[in-house]
DNA sequence: ATTACTAGTAAGCGAGTAT
DNA sequence: TATACTCGCTTACTAGTAA
């Protein structure tokens, strides 16, 4: 149900979830390349070229010492590890629901205005039986689960098509089940969007009424996966 | 926690991961070799190939149809997939214990002289429940393994204060509940010292004969890092 | 000790294609 | 449709070695 895969080289991936295990996420570790090179089976050379391709590509940062090296893995890196742990995860504990805990947070305004849009109220009405209260309730994740809404998005969810209306064109929206404090809904994502750390929910209540939540309040969102409505 | 790779070339790792994430654990799954290869933005012989070699390690068992074929992952391939899980899991899942693996070293005797100190053996006793066996034994830990005293460092442990005796200051002492090759104990780290790759074990046993050590014998260590004793 | 360059070799890739 | 072979091309590897 997971589609696709990290695009990083194998092997790259390999050194980098090494590093990990020794603790490159959290601290900056000393090791040579010939070290990490014995981990891997590899050589002296094949260690020092595998972590110059890291460096390169960002998921890792290095200090060089006279002697060793100070090795750290970055925010990208770290990702990356992630995204796989997450794959992994679904292969043997078949998730199909995601939990996060995040706070409210107020938007623009731009919530309104979109769900207004007949040409989404009506998707959303059809496809997810939800006759949407007008806006949207903003939740900000936490950043270490930023990988999270990644693996979500690999999933097919419920798409709600782009449509045109008052002579501009209204993207395509992925859309999944979710459920705000045990209150059913569904969370909206961009399908074509980067990464966010805002997750934006639809209901048919006005939440924060409904809640009663102001910005900042605590709450927890469970997103399905595999769920039609 | 778990150090070390499989052996598996990373490129066919991936794909048997792939391959359970299409559900090829549990069931037979019909896939022609275009459509893995897809998965892995990669060519149709290439995915061809990486099939044959799976099928050649024993990873997979294929069912050739004519038109495609019926993969299923093998009870080697679910454990080659469950050890990487356990990998990512050990990186990301808050781990309660530390494991090494290293050599029994003879010490230079100060093992002996700093137990003997009612200021340490005192604390040790009420602190760790352990009536201390006069010395040390001290195990030299493999080079790469040195990040992880780091991490274990950043654990709170059980602290055995500082005291004054016979005109001089003996310093604060980290502790953790461990056990040598199943037998239960305490690792003991200088609470300010440079980090080193020897690891110092008390216990209420003379280990050395308990266990029948010499020096160079290997020994398994595990440490407990949230344990009370 | 290190890191990492060069260069020759080995392994991996994929277009073309047979089956 | 498939799988998978050949073979020329590209990428990856490591011995040797400089810094």
């Amino acid at each position: 149900m997971i589609i696709g895969s990290s695009n990083m080289k194998p092997y790259l991936l390999q050194m980098l979830k090494e590093l990990a295990l020794l603790g490159a996420i959290e601290n900056r570790v000393e090791i040579s390349s010939l070290e990490l090179a014995k981990q891997l089976n590899t050589s002296q050379q094949t260690g020092s070229r595998y972590l110059l391709e890291l460096d390169k590509q960002g998921t890792i940062t290095r200090e060089m010492g006279i002697k060793k090296q100070l090795i750290q893995i970055t925010e990208k890196g770290e990702e990356a590890l992630q995204d796989e742990y997450m794959r992994y995860r679904s292969i043997f504990e078949l998730t199909d629901q995601v939990s996060f805990v995040g706070k409210v947070v107020s938007g623009m305004g731009e919530g309104r205005y979109y769900t207004a849009q007949g040409g989404y109220s009506k998707q959303f009405k059809e496809k997810l039986g939800i006759l949407a209260f007008p806006g949207t309730l903003n939740v900000e994740i936490r950043h270490i689960d930023k990988n999270k809404i990644r693996l979500i998005k690999k999933h097919a969810g419920i798409l709600i098509d782009s449509f045109e209306s008052n002579n501009r064109t209204f993207g395509a929206v992925q859309c999944f089940p979710a459920k705000i404090n045990n209150l059913d809904g569904a969370i909206v994502l961009p399908a074509r969007s980067h990464y966010s750390n805002i997750l934006e929910f639809i209901s048919k209540y006005n939440l924060r009424e409904k809640l009663k939540l102001k910005d900042d309040d605590e709450v927890s969102i469970i997103i399905f996966l595999n769920k039609d409505k």
